[in-house]
RNA sequence: GGGCGAUUAGCUCAGUUGGUAGAGCACUUGCUCGACAAGCAAGGGGUCACUGGUUCAAGUCCAGUAUCGCCCACCA
C-alpha cells in the first residue's frame, strides 16, 4: 500500500491542470501496449483488441470521432482492467479523393494543377503535405486521454500495408473475382473519376418531364418520348416502347427522326419500358443511362458518347459542342422549343445523385473501369450474420447489413486519381499483365489509375497486424475483438470488412460490431461545417476538460439513436468530476494516516451504515459491469454516476462524519475511515475508463495499491456484501429523514434550527430508528430522538407518516399551524387516489385469481398499509384542529 | 416503391423478460452549518402521439392511423 498525497488536493479542481499530468506517465509506463510484449510476460485473462476505424489524414477531430473514441477508449481501459492483454490499433487512411482534393486546391492557390507538376512530383507534394498535417488528429487525440498502442500505428499507404492491398488486387483476379470491363459508372465531372454506388448521395429534387416529339421516318407522324434529360438526346441511337403497348405496336420496326440532329434510329419493344409511365416511350441513349445501356446491348444499338470526363459536349454534340450539360440541357430545350418539337414540359420528382465528396452531380459514364464481382464475396458474410457468428448492436443494423449484401452489386473500384494504391496492371500493345513488381522486358505501361480507399480500408483489421504475412500480432491479434464504428460506413467499411475477413483470412474479422449514435446538433441537424453548428471538440476540452467531455458523451449515447448535443450539457460531465474531486478531499482529510490496507475486515465493526454503502456498491459494479458488457454504456454511467453522487456522496459520507471525530469510538472511527475509503478506492475504478485523469489523480493522492489506476484490477462484487435487508433498512431512514426536513421547511423553520422528532412505530421500527439514531440525528438536525413505546404523541405537531410510522415534529408555540394542515390535505389527497387504484384492483375477481400470488399479496399489502396511513393523517389533522381550536 | 427509427415533464432523453412513471437541464423556495454555490436541502411539473386489440394488469406486447427523421431502390 502507497500512501496518498495530500498536497495534490489542496487547490479546487481544474481539468487542465489534472489533464496535463497523466498521458506522459502512462506512456512512460508502456501501458498502452499488449503486456505480452513485455520480456516474460503471462497471457493473462485472454486478449482484447480492437482497431480504429482509421479517420482520413485530411481530417481533424469531429464530435463523432469524439464519441466514438470515448467509447472504445472506455472499453479498452475498462478490458485492461479486467486483467485482459489489450491491443487498441491506431492509424489513419490516405483518402485517396479527399486528400488528393485537399493538395489540388492548395495548388490552385498558387495557380498550379497536378497536370503542371506531373505525376511523380503531385505525389511527392501529397506526401509532404501528409508529413507536415496529416497527423493533426491524433495530436489532438491525445488530449483526450485514448489509449492506442502508438508503436503500432499504420497508415493504408504504409509499404507493408500497400504490398497486402496489391496482394488482394492480385489473388482476386486470379480467382476470376476481380476484371475490367466497360459500363457505365458513376462519374463525378469536378474529381474527374468514377465513383462507387456508395459514394454517390441521392437527393430528392423536383425536376421536369419534358415530352419530345420523334417524327417517324416517311410520315407526317410523330412518337412521343418522355425524359428527365434531354440533353441526352444528342446520343440516342433508339426509342423503346413496350412489347405489351398495343398503342405502339405499328411503330415497331419502323424508324425515328431524332429531331436537332437529323439521325435516323430504330424504334424496338422492350420489356424494360413500363407503358404507364410518361408517354410509354423512351428514348434510348446507351452511353448515358445505366438502363438503356443494357437495353442498348439487348438491340444491338449504337453507344454514342456525347460528353467529356468533365460533363463538357464532346464533338459529337454537334452544335452543342464545348458546351456545359447543364447550359447544353437549357439550349437544346429552346431548340425543341423553337422547332416544334417540345410537346410539354411536367414538373417531376426524382432523385439525383450527387458527389459524396464535392456534391457535384454524378454523370452516368461510359468507361473502361476495374470492378470486384461481389455476390461470391458476400455469401460468407451473409451467412455469418444469419448464423450470429457476427451480432451487431442494436441488432436491427443486421436486416439492413442482410438486404445490401443480398441485392450486391459489383464494385467499380478504380479511380482516375493520383493519389492511392496505383493498380498493379501492366500493358503492353494487347498484352496485360497483373503483377505486384513491374514486369521484365520493354514497353511496359502501368495502368493509370489507383484503387478506391475502401479497397484499402476492407483488409484494416488484418493488414494492419501485418497480414499478409504470418506475423507474430496476426497470430495473437487477429481476429479483433469489436468493431465499434458509425452506422454510415455500413456498406463502405463494415459489410466489405467482413467478406474481406472471410475471404482472405477464412474467418469473420471480429465477432461483434457496435454502431456509435450520430451527433447531431441541438435541433437535430447533422453536424457540418458548412452549416458551422458543429462545436470545436478541441477549444471544448479546454473549457471543460476531457474527462467531462468523455464522461458526457457517453452519458448521453442513446443505444441506438443519435445524440442531440448541446455544448452546455458537458457541464454534466465536469460537474460530476468536481463532485469526486471535493469528495476525495473529504475522504482524504478524514482518513488519517492510518495503513488501511493494512486493515482487515475482521478488524471492523461494521454498522448499519456501513453493510448499506457496501451493498450499495456491490451492486454499482454489478450494474456498471453489466451495462458496459452489453454496450449499454449510457446505462453504465449512470450508474455510477448515481451510485457515486447520491449513495455515497449525498448519504453515505454524510452520515459517516460523526464518526470520524476525534472523540468518536476508535473502532467505529476506524470502521468509517476504511469503508469511505474503500468504497471511493472502487468508485474510482469503475469511473476510470470514463475520466481516466481526474480518477488517476484522486486514485494516487489517497492511499492507493499499486503503480497506477489505469492498470489496477477491475472492482468486483464481493458476495456477501449484498443485503438486501440493510438496504431496506436505510430506506425507512432515509424517508424519516426526508419527511422531518420536509416538516421543518414546511413549518418555515430556520435550517439551522435543532428540533425535537418523536417516533411511533411497530416495535420492529423503532428499535431500528434506535439503532439509526447516530445516523439520524445529524442528518435530520434532530436535537432529540424520541422513540415512543407508549404510544404516546405530541400534542400539537407536524407529522407524517413513513411506512406505517408516525414521524412528529412538535410545534408548540413555533409557527402558526394553517401550513401544516395544508401539508397534511395535500398528502391525504394524494394517499386517496392511490387508495382507488389499490382497492379497484383488489375488487376484481379476475386480478385475485389470475395474477400470480406474490403481485396480489402485494397489493393487499399496500391497501393495509395505505389505509393505514391515511388514518393516521386523519388523526393528525383532527390533533391539529383541537389544539388550535 | 421498399425498409428502419422516433413520438414519455418546458427542453434533451432513459425506462433490459408486462406489475406503484425516472434522470439531467430549466423552474420555485430556502441555505456562507469545516468536502463541494461546479454545491446542499425541500418542492412544482406527465390522460407515456392517436385508435383499437391481447391480458387480471400495457409506456412496455400486437394491429392500424398521424406527424417527424433516416436508409435503400437501374423513379425514362
Amino acid at each position: 500500500m502507497r500512501p496518498g498525497n495530500p498536497e495534490a488536493l489542496q487547490h479546487p479542481y481544474d481539468p487542465a491542470r489534472v489533464e496535463s499530468r497523466w498521458y506522459a506517465y502512462w506512456e512512460e509506463r508502456g501501458m498502452f501496449q499488449p503486456r505480452g510484449d513485455a520480456e516474460g510476460a503471462t497471457a493473462g485473462r485472454g486478449r482484447f483488441v480492437i482497431a480504429i476505424p482509421p479517420p482520413n489524414i485530411t481530417g481533424s477531430l469531429t464530435m463523432g470521432h469524439l464519441l466514438g473514441e470515448s467509447i472504445r477508449d472506455l472499453i479498452v481501459r475498462w478490458q485492461r482492467m479486467e486483467g485482459r492483454e489489450t491491443l487498441y490499433i491506431p492509424g489513419m487512411d490516405h483518402a485517396g479523393i479527399a486528400t488528393q482534393n485537399v493538395v489540388e486546391k492548395k495548388l490552385r492557390a498558387d495557380g498550379r494543377s497536378r497536370h503542371d507538376l506531373g505525376r511523380e512530383e503531385f505525389l511527392a507534394e501529397v506526401w509532404k503535405w501528409k508529413e507536415e498535417f496529416g497527423g493533426l488528429i491524433f495530436r489532438q487525440e491525445r488530449r483526450l486521454g485514448t489509449t492506442p498502442d502508438w508503436t503500432r500505428e499504420r497508415f493504408t499507404l504504409d509499404p507493408g500495408y500497400s504490398h497486402a492491398v496489391l496482394h488482394v488486387f492480385r489473388a482476386l483476379f486470379e480467382k476470376g473475382l476481380v476484371y475490367r470491363g466497360r459500363y457505365i459508372v458513376n462519374w463525378c465531372p469536378r474529381c474527374r473519376t468514377a465513383l462507387s454506388d456508395e459514394e454517390v448521395d441521392h437527393v430528392e429534387t423536383q425536376g421536369s418531364l419534358w415530352h419530345i416529339r420523334y417524327p417517324i421516318s416517311g410520315t407526317e407522324k410523330f412518337v412521343t418520348v418522355a425524359t428527365t434529360r434531354p440533353e441526352t438526346m444528342l446520343g440516342d441511337t433508339g426509342v423503346a416502347v413496350s412489347p405489351k403497348d398495343t398503342r405502339y405496336a405499328k411503330l415497331v420496326g419502323k424508324t425515328a427522326v431524332l429531331p436537332l440532329v437529323r439521325r435516323e434510329i430504330p424504334i424496338i419493344a422492350d420489356a424494360m419500358v413500363d407503358p404507364k409511365f410518361g408517354t410509354g416511350a423512351v428514348k434510348i441513349t446507351p452511353a448515358h443511362d445505366p438502363n438503356d445501356f443494357q437495353t442498348g446491348k439487348r438491340h444491338g444499338l449504337a453507344e454514342l458518347v456525347i460528353m467529356d470526363e468533365s460533363g463538357v459536349m464532346n464533338e459529337n454534340a454537334g452544335d452543342f459542342r464545348g458546351l456545359d450539360r447543364f447550359e447544353a440541357r437549357k439550349r437544346i430545350v429552346a431548340a425543341l422549343q423553337d422547332a416544334g418539337y417540345l410537346e410539354k414540359v411536367e414538373p417531376h420528382t426524382l432523385s439525383i445523385g450527387h458527389c459524396s465528396r464535392c456534391d457535384t452531380v454524378i454523370e452516368p459514364y461510359l468507361s473502361w473501369q476495374w470492378f470486384v464481382k461481389m455476390v461470391p464475396l458476400a455469401a460468407p458474410a451473409i451467412e455469418a450474420a444469419k448464423k450470429g457468428r457476427i451480432k451487431f448492436f442494436p441488432s436491427r443494423w443486421k436486416k439492413v447489413y442482410l438486404h445490401w449484401l443480398e441485392n450486391i452489386h459489383d464494385w467499380c473500384i478504380s479511380r482516375q486519381l493520383w493519389w492511392g494504391h496505383r493498380i498493379p496492371v501492366w500493358y503492353r500493345g494487347d498484352e496485360m499483365v497483373v503483377s505486384i513488381e513491374s514486369p521484365e522486358g520493354e514497353g511496359w505501361r502501368q495502368d493509370d489509375d489507383v484503387l478506391d480507399t475502401w479497397f484499402s480500408s476492407w483488409l484494416w483489421p488484418f493488414a494492419t497486424l501485418g497480414w499478409p504475412e504470418k506475423t507474430r500480432d496476426l497470430e495473437r491479434f487477429y481476429p479483433n475483438s469489436l468493431m465499434v464504428t458509425g452506422s454510415d460506413i455500413i456498406f463502405f467499411w463494415v459489410a466489405r470488412m467482413i467478406m474481406a475477413g472471410y475471404e482472405f483470412t477464412g474467418e469473420a474479422p471480429f465477432p461483434h460490431v457496435y454502431f456509435t449514435s450520430i451527433v447531431r446538433d441541438a435541433q437535430g441537424r447533422k453536424m457540418s461545417k458548412s452549416l458551422g453548428n458543429s462545436p470545436d471538440p478541441l477549444a471544448m476540452i479546454d473549457r471543460f476538460g476531457a474527462d467531462a467531455v468523455r464522461f458526457t458523451m457517453i452519458y448521453l449515447t442513446p443505444a441506438g439513436q443519435d445524440l442531440l448535443f448541446d455544448e452546455k450539457r458537458i457541464e454534466t460531465g465536469k460537474f460530476f468530476a468536481n463532485k469526486m474531486w471535493n469528495a476525495a478531499k473529504l475522504v482524504q482529510m478524514r482518513i488519517g494516516d492510518e495503513d488501511l490496507g493494512a486493515v482487515k475486515e475482521s478488524q471492523l465493526d461494521l454498522s448499519l451504515a456501513d453493510r448499506w454503502i457496501l451493498s450499495r456498491y456491490a451492486n454499482a459494479v454489478k450494474d456498471v459491469t453489466r451495462n458496459l458488457k452489453t454496450y449499454r454504456f449510457n446505462e453504465a454511467a449512470n450508474a455510477i454516476y448515481h451510485f457515486a453522487w447520491n449513495d455515497y456522496c449525498d448519504w453515505y459520507l454524510e452520515m459517516a462524519k460523526p464518526r470520524w471525530a476525534e472523540d468518536a469510538d476508535p473502532t467505529d472511527r476506524r470502521t468509517a475511515r476504511w469503508v469511505a475509503w474503500k468504497v471511493f478506492d472502487g468508485i474510482l475504478r469503475l469511473l476510470h475508463p470514463f475520466m481516466p485523469y481526474v480518477t488517476e489523480e484522486l486514485w494516487q493522492a489517497l492511499p492507493h495499491d499499486g503503480d497506477c489506476l489505469a492498470t489496477a484490477s477491475w472492482p468486483k462484487s464481493k458476495k456477501s456484501w449484498f443485503d438486501a435487508g440493510v438496504e431496506r433498512d436505510i430506506v425507512f431512514l432515509q424517508e424519516i429523514v426526508v419527511s422531518v426536513r420536509n416538516m421543518r421547511v414546511e413549518a418555515g423553520l430556520q435550517p439551522g434550527r435543532k428540533v425535537s422528532v418523536v417516533v411511533r412505530g411497530t416495535p420492529e421500527q423503532l428499535d431500528l430508528v434506535e439503532r439509526l439514531a447516530p445516523q439520524l440525528r445529524p442528518l435530520a438536525r434532530i436535537e432529540t430522538l424520541t422513540v415512543s413505546r407508549d404510544g404516546g404523541r405530541p400534542q400539537v405537531a407536524a407529522s407524517s407518516v413513513v411506512q406505517g410510522a408516525e414521524v412528529f415534529l412538535p410545534l408548540e408555540g413555533l409557527v402558526d399551524l394553517g401550513e401544516e394542515r395544508e401539508r397534511l390535505t395535500r398528502d391525504a389527497s394524494k394517499l386517496l387516489d392511490e387508495l382507488e387504484g389499490v382497492k379497484r384492483k383488489l375488487r376484481n375477481q379476475d386480478f385475485l385469481n389470475k395474477a400470480r400470488p406474490d403481485v396480489v399479496e402485494k397489493e393487499k399489502l399496500r391497501l393495509a398499509q395505505l389505509e393505514e396511513t391515511l388514518e393516521k393523517l386523519k388523526r393528525a389533522q383532527e390533533s391539529l384542529r383541537v389544539s388550535q381550536g
